[in-house]
DNA sequence: TTAACATATGAACAAGTGTTCATATGAGCA
DNA sequence: TGCTCATATGAACACTTGTTCATATGTTAA
């Protein structure tokens, strides 16, 4: 009985290099920080909330003021707010009727600075 | 004929502080790089493409090989690579038939690595 | 209390996305 | 030439997502 000289996984796909992919499996982080990574970067590929993330940046904002802004509804804006609150990328406090909404992350403008970069390169 | 104290936007959008609304809207960059930004940052928000991009920061790799180590099928990861290629993210170099990428851009490890701050925090 | 206001929320829908499957392309080899 | 292999590609489909609309919540002021 031979044993075949190109591995193969369970899709069966072919193996060109398999020291090198087994190299590199073995560094590679676990599934769950890199998917959590993913799940960050899904809530700023949306332009509307990148333009709240960028107007936080010079001033913390009411929900009316941000929606003024961006020009769209009070309720897209909320809705918006939500899931950068639900990533703990934004922060509120209450103000009678009033809700202000900040920044809770020092990365995150260098990580837009970056991406600024790579967009203008 | 009074004018009204508070002033509203083509949506009807009360607005709380004018004077800010207008700070922030002269300090917002333009629309377009903030667009291409999330464009950007939409292509970071997949945990397949987040993985391919790791890999590649160990190494060049082929396709075959990248779809082994993800145990993923050979036309999911071409499919995503082209959306990297189209990003200037990876490059290719031929050799044959085969097809090496490599990564394009020297910012994307630091912005991985901020975003693992923010995860991890 | 009632009215006005700021914000939040749920349902619904259109638009977008990632994978699979089948197949095309193009290079190396017999 | 014809066959095999590595990769690319197009169509289809299920799934996800951002907005709108209607309405709920909760605060302030009269």
């Amino acid at each position: 009985m031979e044993i075949e000289n190109e591995s193969r996984n369970p899709q069966d796909q072919p193996v060109a290099d398999k020291e090198l992919v087994e190299k590199v499996r073995q560094k590679m982080p676990d599934e769950e920080p890199l998917y959590d990574l993913a799940e960050l970067f899904k809530v700023f590929g949306d332009s509307t909330r990148i333009r709240i993330i960028w107007a936080l940046f010079e001033a913390d904002m009411c929900v009316c003021d941000i929606a003024n802004l961006l020009n769209m509804s009070q309720s897209a804006i909320s809705h918006q707010l939500r899931v950068l609150k639900n990533s703990r990328l934004v922060k509120y406090k209450k103000s009678g009727k009033t809700v202000y909404y900040s920044l809770n992350d020092d990365h995150i403008k260098k990580i837009f600075e970056l991406g600024m970069e790579h967009i203008m390169e």
